[in-house]
RNA sequence: GGCGGCAUAGCCAAGCGGUAAGGCAGAGGACUGCAAAUCCUUUAUUCCUCGGUUCGAAUCCGGGUGCCGCCUCCA
């Protein structure tokens, strides 16, 4: 089964042919370094890190760019107020962004190029537009002749005509037309700012991606990505620009995920609806927060409540009960079998499962991503598994292997989610674990001698630790809360 | 006004022509000293609404209604 994405180019589900078959090339735009993340921002950044496992899983050799703004209007307004530059304010985001997405398990990307380290190349692709006669020098401020492009309008699917009469926004005297766009910025008084052949000034919005995309990638990519409200103008900009530029398709897919809601509107820091990532990490791992995430498909709108998390923890932790449970019983060996008939269904509705789960798995995530199967894949497997656990006396070591390869496909699965990896999830101290150990020892003596109080009440303390106990026949487990 | 998307149980959310995945929450039961975990049963004769196409539609077409996104910075 090939892959297929839908591409927001032709609005349909494509199959995914990459331009050079040993290689695949992604450009994703990245965050602007003016303010923190929010779960919206980590949607993007998770979506994109799961189509790159994926590939990778196909076995595409896969590069992987993703940029930072660093100067634009906001990262400028946003220094001024902090009484700080933009460089210094780019530097904190910086920071913040890399320690949260290592939280969020992201695989990081080949290049993390920003808009101020390419200047150079901003100002080459400009003047390349302008040779082509795509670009027009007013008075220091360089924009971009948007009629001349007779394709432009086709990823947002408008026509210049539908455009031209939607323009509201206060028009830029100097623009030729209210549809041009600033390819370079004059300075003003107290901007960052740098030389060029039009006078000091800096890059506009959308001309650091096509530059940077084309310097990492080359003039033609196979993916591009972005939230959908990338759409126009930015990326439809960025075509106009890079296609003037170099006369070449500038990216073959273009993929777009769906943004958060919040209180039916979409997560955003110009609403003020916003859930910031580190308030986010503060109270969940940053695995919940990803099962999160992927439990809708990438393009459809999510709606994030006060519940969402929560119900995310408790999925995630249904999932690891399993996997633990299976760790704990491969380490004994039972060949004796001492009532095969007993386990016969479970065995062959398992048996039937691994058959098949990695055709489901890979048939899911073929169609255009689809994560929330993959999830609804990995469950079943967990239900099948419980099913053939809960027979614990009568498991032998064809059960055993079957939950032991149960476990691993949950886990290869998982891989691509970046979800599932946690080998030992109670990370604590030696001695810790050696006093819990002693607790537990004394408690089933007590229990023993039938004294429930005493025993419920190390269980309750414990609880109120964070260590919860469950007590199965033989033993008792501990587990710390997420 | 233009372009696009969405409406599926209490909530989140798949399915996109063959008779409603999965998760969370709730209820009942089994197991347990009690819990926890797990399992079983249960919660949508029906997928916003009205028509149409079809042997057959949540899925396709047309009309409503409601919501959302983009057209301005935005993942």
């Amino acid at each position: 089964m090939p892959l297929k994405v839908y591409n927001t180019l032709t609005r349909r589900k494509e199959k995914f042919i990459p331009l050079d078959k040993n290689c695949v090339k992604i450009y994703v735009c990245g965050v602007t370094l003016y303010d923190h993340m929010h779960l919206g921002h980590a949607r993007a950044v998770i979506i994109f890190d799961v189509i790159n496992r994926y590939l990778e899983y196909k076995g595409y050799k896969v590069k992987y760019v993703t940029n930072f703004t660093d100067v634009d209007d906001k990262m400028i307004n946003r220094a001024k107020v902090l009484g700080t530059s933009i460089f210094d304010l780019a530097k904190k985001f910086t920071k913040e962004y890399f320690q949260q997405i290592e939280l969020l398990g992201v695989k990081k990307a080949n290049y993390y190029p920003r808009a101020t380290e390419h200047i150079k190349e901003i100002i080459k692709l400009i003047k390349q537009l302008e040779n082509n006669g795509f670009a027009y020098d007013k008075d220091g401020d360089v924009f971009f002749k948007v009629r001349k492009f007779s394709s432009y309008g086709k990823l947002s699917h408008q026509n210049i005509k539908d455009l031209s009469v939607a323009v509201r926004v206060e028009e830029n005297k100097k623009k030729e037309d209210p549809l041009d766009f600033a390819l370079w910025k004059k300075k003003k008084k107290e901007e960052p700012s740098w030389d060029s052949p039009w006078g000091e000034g800096r890059p506009g919005w959308h001309i650091e991606c096509s530059a940077m995309a084309m310097k990492y990638l080359g003039e033609s990519i196979d993916i591009h990505g972005g939230g959908n409200d990338l759409i126009f103008p930015h990326h439809e900009n960025e075509i106009a620009q890079s296609e003037g530029a170099t006369h070449k398709e500038f990216a073959k897919y273009w993929l777009h995920n769906g943004l958060l809601i919040m209180g039916k509107q979409k997560m955003s820091k110009s609403i003020g609806n916003v859930f910031t990532l580190s308030n986010a990490l503060k109270k969940y791992n940053g695995e919940t927060i990803r099962y999160f995430l992927l439990s809708a498909h990438y393009r459809s709108p999510l709606s994030y409540e006060e519940t969402s998390l929560k119900k995310a923890a408790s999925s995630l932790k249904r999932v690891y009960n399993t996997l633990q449970k299976i760790e704990r019983i491969e380490k004994k060996d039972k060949k004796s079998s001492p009532n095969k008939t007993k386990i016969e269904k479970e065995v062959s509705e398992l048996s039937l499962y691994l058959k098949e789960v990695e055709e489901k798995f890979t048939l899911a995530m073929d169609d255009d991503f689809d994560t929330p199967v993959v999830l609804s894949i990995i469950f079943e497997g967990i239900k099948r598994a419980n099913l053939l656990l809960n027979k614990t006396d009568y498991l032998d070591n064809l059960s055993y292997e079957l939950l032991l390869k149960t476990k691993e496909k949950i886990k290869k699965m998982g891989k691509i989610l970046g979800l599932f990896q946690e080998e030992k999830r109670e990370n604590l101290q030696g001695k810790e674990e050696d006093l819990i150990k002693i607790l537990l020892n004394i408690r089933n003596e007590l229990r023993k001698e039938k004294n429930w109080a005493l025993a419920d009440k190390i269980r309750e303390k414990l609880d109120n630790l964070g260590i919860e106990l469950e007590d199965e026949e033989t033993e008792t487990i501990w587990k710390v809360k997420k």
